[in-house]
DNA sequence: TACATATATCCGAATATGCGGATATATAGC
DNA sequence: GCTATATATCCGCATATTCGGATATATGTA
């Protein structure tokens, strides 16, 4: 059953989610995506994608520096919640204004490195 | 977001689930069929059920002086998450053997007062 | 090798959470 | 009102979690 908890407190906190509400948007992300679209430090960020990962949610590959991170699909109590997640929060108004500044944020973006070198200018 | 991340908060503790996962098998408990089932303290199994119900997962009616706890069905992430816990975590070797020890207590408690005088003795 | 950028991990301080005995409250019966 | 039972809440203690600056690691480039 700690599998199982361990799903649930990944999801119980406001920053997690809100990553996951934009991955689940936007499909792949680096870390300084994230950093960027949500206005948080680069060590939280990185403290919290190691705890999605561990949790078996997100996955991580490396481009270069760059790490990026998308959603874990399986069968799987995990993407039962994820696609629960998607139903009943896309429409928060805190996600809302999340991808408003992610799509700002990749936009500006478009002539920076992690875009170019790795052809990612649009998802 | 804060009454999901409530949600996702009041299903990361094992106590709960387990809690959450005898109601969805047998319907309606009240507090001293958690406490025996689980064997748990009763004030333990009485704020983690304060808990779910502040969550909007579970439901308490008074009989008496028994309160009896139920899960709320609607159409909200809550239902969702149910859902998704039942159809995942039923299979549990814990939630398993909490089944069969709720069935027991259940049976030896047939002739106590809070089944007779609420003609629960078979749900 | 030296340096720059991106990410991961460490660390101490603040905060949150869980526990269960003790106590308070609610109800039923006398 | 008194007593008994069931449940809810209070309280202090122990443990766990979170944060973000500091530091370490990884990769690319010259």
């Amino acid at each position: 059953m700690q599998n199982e908890i361990q799903l649930f407190k990944a999801l119980s906190d406001s920053t997690r989610l809100r990553m996951l509400l934009l991955l689940l948007n936007n499909g792949e992300l680096c870390v300084c995506d994230l950093m960027g679209s949500l206005d948080i430090p680069q060590s939280t960020a990185s403290r919290h994608l190691a705890l999605l990962r561990n949790a078996g949610l997100v996955d991580g590959e490396r481009h270069g520096t760059w790490m990026y991170y998308r959603l874990v699909e399986n069968q799987t109590l995990g993407s039962t919640l994820l696609a629960g997640v998607k139903q009943h929060c896309s429409g928060l108004e805190t996600a809302i204004k999340d991808q408003q500044r992610c799509l700002e944020f990749l936009r500006s973006k478009n002539s920076s490195p992690c875009r170019i070198e790795n052809n990612r200018q649009e998802q």
